[in-house]
DNA sequence: CTTTACGTTTACGTTAACGTCAAGCACGCG
DNA sequence: CGCGTGCTTGACGTTAACGTAAACGTAAAG
């Protein structure tokens, strides 16, 4: 249902239905089309990314041109959504990796920023495993509770 | 801060400044900025979190009571916000843990659901493990980059 | 009995994260 | 050249999750 969705639409521009351009010699690019079907979200959604700054596609002419390193990001966008971050804070994390860490205070920043985000990480990591963990408990009970009623 | 916020309140009516009020022989109930405090949300908070059937406190008149089920939801609420799941969501959940399961075809729903709840988590906690070892990777090619600017 | 400190309801405001038109370019094909 | 298909830019609409203000109730304290 995910790949069918996509009406033939090969044999107008590009060969490929779900890859990149066939574009020999230099790195591939993609369609806003392409990556939001890839990536399972919207064209509004991915210009809303854009428009945040958290991403920046080049331009050829008018159209947007995607790269890998967008699809990079994009990826780091999406699992920070799904971990529940906000889109701004998630900015300024995917923006952390591309930052300038020529000089020493930079890098200090750079790793001051980290050490916050891996503890508030560790954070989630423990109220996912703690979760899990009671998942785990409830289903013994259930279990338990399916027991006593095949003994009936 | 988080404590010293709270204007001594004491001697008014309940004898203790944070713990449930003095009540000899029942169980312990808290009002409505108690748990606000503790939990440090406010008021209007957690009465949205009723307004959508999260929590459902007693009434004494018409104020609100707040007994030990209350803030166990409460903690479950907000862990389960952590984690970036909506409230509507987030009630379907703890409403799992209170359902009936008499009967074998409640109990086998309630299985399923357990069931795809866990594989929901277990996607997070590869988020999260992945964004914490990404994180390490970061950082390691910081710490490179400081000891090159240590020998120069 | 008035004050004070909380608590309650009602209702409109706000922010984030998009959804949903509307209207216009741009290009490749018949 | 017109047509269809996809891309682009506004701009307004929507939903979730509260914030905030108004206006009133109430119970202990002075």
């Amino acid at each position: 249902m995910t790949s069918s969705a996509t009406t033939d639409r090969s044999g107008t521009r590009a060969a490929a239905e779900a890859g990149p351009r066939a574009d020999p010699g230099s790195s591939p690019t993609w369609t806003i089309a392409q990556v939001a079907e890839e990536f399972d979200v919207t064209h509004r959604t991915v210009r809303h990314y854009e428009d945040l700054g958290l991403i920046s596609p080049e331009r050829r002419g008018t159209q947007r041109v995607y790269h890998r390193r967008d699809r990079t990001r994009l990826g780091l966008i999406l699992r920070g959504k799904r971990l529940g971050f906000p889109l701004e804070e998630i900015r300024t994390i995917i923006d952390l990796f591309d930052a300038p860490r020529g000089r020493r205070t930079q890098l200090e920043y750079v790793l001051g920023q980290i050490d916050e985000r891996r503890n508030d990480l560790e954070q989630r990591l423990r109220d996912v495993q703690d979760a899990i963990a009671e998942l785990g408990e409830f289903e013994r009970r259930c279990r338990d509770d399916l027991g006593q009623l095949d003994r009936a």
